[in-house]
DNA sequence: GGTCGATATGATAATGGTTACATATCGACT
DNA sequence: AGTCGATATGTAACCATTATCATATCGACC
C-alpha cells in the first residue's frame, strides 16, 4: 500500500478495508484500529487519541460506536484513580485486532499480486 | 452500553479500491468506474449521470479530474449534430476499465478467502 | 444561418463528517 | 473528604465534498 517512486502522471493503487454492519454503517476501518492499537500500547484512550492526532471527542465516539454496532464492549474503561483514569482492551478486541491485521496482511499481497498484472495490462 | 441490537455475526467485510496519483489524490474509484461503464454503453455522458442517478455537473467533473490526473484523455467528447453531441471512451480508457475489472475480481477472491479465516478467528 | 441538445464551467447552496468548546462525572489515592 | 486527571457527552463551529442553479459554447443538421 505504500505509494512506488513514480513519474509525475503515475498511478498506484489503494484500498480501504472495514467491518460493516447489514446496515452498511462501518463497524471498524483503518482509523479505529490504528486507535485500539495504540490504546492497548498505552493504555488510555486520550493518550491514545493524541499520539494519533485526533480529538478525544472522536476517538470516544468511534469506540462507542464499534461497540454499540457489535453488540458487546471493546475496551475497559475505569475512571478516577491515580493518573485520572485508563482504557484497556477487553480480549474480544484483542482477538479482533489480531484477525483484522491477518486480513490486512492477505489483502495487502492480493493486491501487490494485482497491481503487477494492472501495469502490465495499462502500460 | 445500551442493549446490543445485534450478533457479531451480522457483521461483514467491504472494501474499496482507487486509482490514486502519488499526491494521493483518487484518480478513478467505483464511481467514476461506473460512470465510464455508463458512457461506454450510452454515447453520452448527460445519458449516463442521468442513469446513475448523479448531476451532469458532478460526472463532468469527476471525468475531468481524471483525465488531468492520468494526463490523458479517457473520452472523446463532441458537441453539435444529431442529438447536440456524444462521449465515448478512447482505446485507453477501455484498457483502463478492463484492467480495473480483473483487479476486483482479483480482489473479490482475495477478500472472500479472507473473510472466511476472519470469522474462524473471531467466532 | 437558425435550431437544438449535449458539452463546458463558474458560482452558490446544502450536507456530512470532524474538530473545538464546554461541562459533568467518576473514583483510586493522599 | 478533597484532589486530580481521564472518561463521558452535548452543542456549536468548521471544513471539505457534493449538489443545485445558472449560463455560455459548440457544431452537425435542416
Amino acid at each position: 500500500m505504500k505509494p512506488p517512486k513514480s513519474s509525475k502522471n503515475d498511478v498506484f493503487l489503494r484500498y480501504k478495508l472495514w467491518l460493516s454492519a447489514v446496515s452498511g454503517e462501518g463497524i471498524i476501518g483503518e482509523g479505529t484500529h490504528l486507535l485500539l492499537r495504540e490504546i492497548e500500547e498505552r493504555g488510555s484512550l486520550k493518550a491514545a487519541a493524541e499520539f494519533l492526532g485526533i480529538s478525544y471527542r472522536k476517538a470516544w465516539g468511534d469506540i462507542k460506536k464499534s461497540e454499540e454496532l457489535l453488540g458487546y464492549d471493546l475496551t475497559v474503561k475505569r475512571r478516577g484513580g491515580i493518573g485520572g483514569g485508563q482504557s484497556d482492551l477487553t480480549t474480544k478486541a484483542k482477538n479482533l485486532l489480531e484477525a483484522y491485521d491477518a486480513l490486512h496482511k492477505k489483502m495487502d499481497t492480493a493486491i501487490e499480486d494485482a497491481y503487477a498484472e494492472f501495469k502490465e495490462k495499462t502500460k
